[in-house]
DNA sequence: CTGTATCCAACAGGATACTG
DNA sequence: CAGTATCCTGTTGGATACAG
């Protein structure tokens, strides 16, 4: 386990839930996911303006804390697909609400909502 | 509108909810509110081992962001409130979601449950 | 293709002392 | 009481170059 969630641990849950699903990238991240497993640079692409290096280490903290499984496949060039667990899956629900949210009270849109980009294909 | 908010404004609404409610004590106080208004104190005391810096800076973010509002008495000693506007009331709801998502997934637990602590009184 | 190593600037957050 | 000022350490995240 992490230090960060264990800290969090002695505080309360939503800070643990924090811990674990906060920080840029990693929601986005999990959202994009929960149509299906995606390879290293598809879901760097799904995902947006990160670096490789900061995408490399949401997920490897993310596959830490039980929220992705990473599959390596033995190939060259080599394979590596990342997707959600259960909690990843329950997780990726929470991520959606919170970007409706955002949609509704910091940044009213018509057009462009969360609810019409769907995950990545 | 801060800076992180509007660079998030240009990838996803996901980044822009996580650009608003991310970072250590922010949901956990938006939770604590979510029972009524508080002083600065008791809310410092409701939310855990946060430093008045860093209670302060957070505050100033989720007023701007128009999460919480903050009220003035002009008495001695001066008397400082807080309490959610309808964004913020929202928020405290997805709060408490990813603070069950966590107990379920991350730290499963009977007793001390985010459900069975409620806000502060 | 999927990373890692290195360097760097910016930011986060605690401790302490202090103010109106 | 409700902060602010200062100093400090650790973390975050991009850029670039490189590796298997």
């Amino acid at each position: 386990m992490r230090d960060a969630v264990r800290r969090a641990l002695e505080v309360c849950p939503i800070e643990v839930g924090v811990a674990v699903a906060g920080g840029d990238w990693k929601l986005t991240t999990v959202w994009k996911l929960s149509g299906g497993p995606l390879r290293f640079g598809e879901l760097q692409r799904a995902v947006g303006p990160v670096s490789a290096k900061t995408l490399t280490r949401q997920l490897r903290s993310l596959e830490t804390d039980g929220v992705v499984v990473r599959t390596v496949f033995p190939e060259v060039p080599p394979r590596v697909t990342y997707e959600l667990t259960e909690a990843g899956r329950e997780l990726a629900g929470i991520a959606v609400q919170l970007g409706r949210w955002s949609e509704r009270f910091i940044a009213p849109v018509e057009a462009s909502t969360v609810s019409e980009y769907g995950p990545a294909s």
